[in-house]
DNA sequence: TTGAAAGCGCTAACAA
DNA sequence: TTGTTAGCGCTTTCAA
């Protein structure tokens, strides 16, 4: 309106069908339409406090904006302020995890609502793939990187994970330096015994897993410990190693008859499902209750939290999640009465 | 070497640990590092053919950029080139659905292997989420857009996504318009009944979804074509309607017993797995086959590719994706024997 | 064979 | 209250 610039391109009419040849509508070109500087729409864009912006001004740029359908560019944006508003998160194992919709749907949730995106990336354990997402991550300039493992286990950190922050999920670094978010195996297995034992099970089974993990001893731990507080004594005799799945859980059933066990602590769902399968098939319904180390995202929500710096990180920059355990009375029972609700 | 300029901030040193006040190592401090200017080094990073770089040139800018640690700053590209090497995904359902984590899997495969990052949003319906979702695609100037739904559906398309290109996957617009990639429900009926007819059933029950969707219909018809190619009449009180999941199935053991059925098609999975809980029940092993319609990430690799113009598309923008479909004998079996790995 | 310089869309001093 | 301008890191003519 009020300064003549030179036409850049052909103007492009407001509500263009969007197709291939679609031109960027910028905010220069909504400072043009508003007779405005850059600077203003820029302003108003940002609401920024401290910016007196006459209230008509105001008005006539949020119309141009409205009218051409202007859309600001991350890229830019990015680019002036040098970080971006992306989280990367590394996982060694999406595909094959029945749950891990819950747990990228769990970060992206707490990611969001700081403000940021999850730039995922599953490696299944590939190094080259791993190295490959982790540049890929860090030309795009993320605010940081969660590094996470499918199963608890210790890791070697990624060298170029050091070009950013980053926070171990699910495993944590042999030398101790590193942010980590781990669950709390000791507690787990604590919980879930206590439940049993509550129940007036004097019996109980566990089912552990036979991979050697913080998970593998950390349970077992918790289990003897809830034991002997409730003043029972550790029978060895009781404790089944068996793969962490479902064949294993199905295994571990005649052995789980033998000891006479009236209750299960189960390694994971799978086990625990597997276990069921294995009863059943000898007409067996014993036992009468099962216990589950539940199964969770809040560790990597706890990631994402630490990675943003918005909680109190301890001394050793390790983070133990409280494990939820859940009762699977209710894994003995049909869909129809009351069913395993898609996972945990 | 050459050019004395000014020097800008502090010099970094190369290694230096990664923290919180890490500077950019930028193209022109490898352009400095290597004596050159940042032309000659942006050509030597892309190869750029056609540009003549002396040999030893090329070799003193490839040392800088070891040295100095330098990664390329995608979004400055992005700002250059216009658009960004993203390539939106929304999704209506990723949490709740247990096999979302290899869809997304598959998709990013196939977005990587052209050089695309997949932006993941999941709106669990929510349209304000989704909203949001797609304009921060668009603000990320993203290549395009998958539009993915949960079940085949007809969707109304969010009239935002006509500002990029973008690709309906597992539900088409009512109007017609817009690219889609949808399942081929008809064949996908027929394949799976095929299958047990090959084995010889005469009474085969189908487990119908009760949603009204393409899937219930087009399944049907296919069902019915199969019967009817096979020389049998389609017979009414073998279809069984039930909600498509694990309860669905179970509530649905007793019709099947009750007809007669030796085989069932069932819905999905879940009701396969529901129906295989309530025979058990019943103490009976009818029947002897079971036959799934498959699920697969084929649709959203498809929409990928599609995306990216990789394929012919057909007139009407609509392609229609083969529908494996699995036997699962084994899902009567026991895990020992031949068990369901994990999903599918 | 290489360098200088313009410009991608935006923010943030600094002026006016 | 608003405008001018100098970059952010990179690509890409055009010159040399």
């Amino acid at each position: 309106m009020t300064s003549e610039q030179p036409p850049r391109a052909e103007p492009v009419a407001a509500n263009q069908p969007a197709q291939q040849g679609r031109r960027l509508v910028t905010m220069r070109d909504v400072a043009e339409a508003a007779g405005v500087s850059v600077a203003t729409v820029s302003l108003v864009i940002n609401d920024k406090r401290g910016a007196r912006i006459g209230p008509e001004t105001r008005q006539r740029v949020r119309k141009a904006i409205r009218d051409l359908g202007y859309r600001p560019n991350a890229m830019a944006k990015t680019l002036v302020s040098g970080s971006s508003k992306f989280i990367g998160l590394v996982a060694d194992a999406i595909a094959s995890t029945p749950f891990a919709g819950q747990i990228v749907h769990g970060a992206q949730d707490e990611a969001w609502k700081h403000g940021y995106v999850l730039l995922v990336a599953n490696t299944e354990g590939d190094e080259n793939v791993e190295t490959d997402a982790i540049s890929m991550m860090l030309e795009h300039k993320v605010r940081g990187i969660l590094y996470s493992t499918w199963y608890h286990r210790p890791a070697d950190v990624p060298k170029p994970l050091h070009e950013t922050d980053f926070v171990l999920v699910n495993c944590s670094s042999p030398d101790g330096d590193a942010q980590a978010v781990v669950p709390d195996e000791v507690q787990g297995g604590r919980t879930a015994t206590e439940i049993l034992l509550q129940h007036g099970h004097h019996r109980i089974a566990f089912i552990n897993t036979t991979t050697p993990s913080p998970a593998r001893t950390g349970r077992l731990q918790g289990y003897r410990e809830a034991l002997e507080a409730g003043g029972q004594t550790f029978d060895a005799a009781l404790v089944i190693d068996a793969q962490p799945d479902q064949e294993g859980g199905y295994a571990a059933a005649e052995r789980v008859l033998a000891i006479g066990a009236t209750a299960v602590f189960c390694h994971n769902d799978r086990v625990a499902m597997g276990l069921y399968d294995g009863l059943k098939e000898r007409g067996r319904s014993i036992p009468g209750d099962i216990a589950v180390m539940g199964f969770d995202n809040q560790e990597v929500i706890a990631g994402v939290r630490m990675l943003l710096g918005l909680d109190e990180t301890p001394d050793d920059g390790v983070v133990r999640i409280a494990c939820p355990s859940v009762e699977r009375a209710s894994i003995a029972r049909s869909p129809a009465h009351g069913h395993r609700t898609g996972a945990r």
